[in-house]
DNA sequence: TAAACATATGAACAATCATTCATATGTTTG
DNA sequence: CAAACATATGAATGATTGTTCATATGTTTA
């Protein structure tokens, strides 16, 4: 049959791929959801940013001891713990003239605690 | 009394934030670990290899039908793809001229699933 | 074995990013 | 209110990274 050919000509290689190509697209997520979830994991991809979040897991803490703890630049952690609170992952409250950070989600531990399960298993 | 007072000299704000410093520092997991995890996210943070990683956790499946589906070039997705099994979150094995990938590891879906779960709910 | 096909890879480039430095903002204390 | 303290922030810079382009490697088929 004529038609089926020229079918088989614009596949790339057979029936199967193209269905394939059809059902992922349907259980793909939205772009933009796609978009925050990588930039969510960006943010646990710097290892300045996981030892804060290590170090709140401990106790909330301010600034000033976190860069002690992390012997880094108060700047440097300032502008790291920025980054954590826009991804909704630390919280602040203001004490005096310190401002004490804390973790904002149980999602936190969560993350990192699967992260540490796969690389500890090869 | 003399010595308390040079003692309070040397701190920053007082016993308590000392005793903290000391405690996180025992809990803070080694450097090495520490930067893999961090390497780990890495991986995660990027939206190609996001949208890699969604389209395998629906079937295995060989480059080309990857590169199809993402619209874009067989290039960009083998040197992601490449990323990825270093990361060891797919393997891949060669059927005739393809090379087909399938995801390596059950946390793939976990730590996404927990990344969704956290944009999700602000 | 030559041509076609599928994938991998190295170099180059633009874009993103973490840290530093200098300085601004905001709070307390004397 | 001025000085001291804690934190935030903008600009600059060096480093890292994703994509493209050209090409190499490896497999099948005619």
């Amino acid at each position: 049959m004529k038609k089926d050919e020229k079918l088989e000509e614009l596949c790339d290689v057979n029936d199967v791929h193209r269905h394939l190509v059809d059902s992922v697209s349907m259980d793909m997520p939205e772009e933009e959801i796609l978009y925050d979830l990588a930039e969510l994991f960006k943010v646990f991809g710097d290892t300045t940013r996981i030892k804060i979040l290590y170090t709140l897991f401990e106790a909330e803490m301010c600034v000033c001891d976190i860069a002690e703890i992390l012997n880094m630049t108060q700047s440097a952690i300032s502008h790291q713990l920025k980054i954590l609170k826009n991804a909704k992952l630390v919280k602040s409250r203001r004490d005096g003239k310190q401002i004490i950070y804390a973790l904002d989600d149980e999602h936190v531990g969560s993350i990192i605690k699967m992260g540490m399960e796969h690389i500890e298993e090869r």
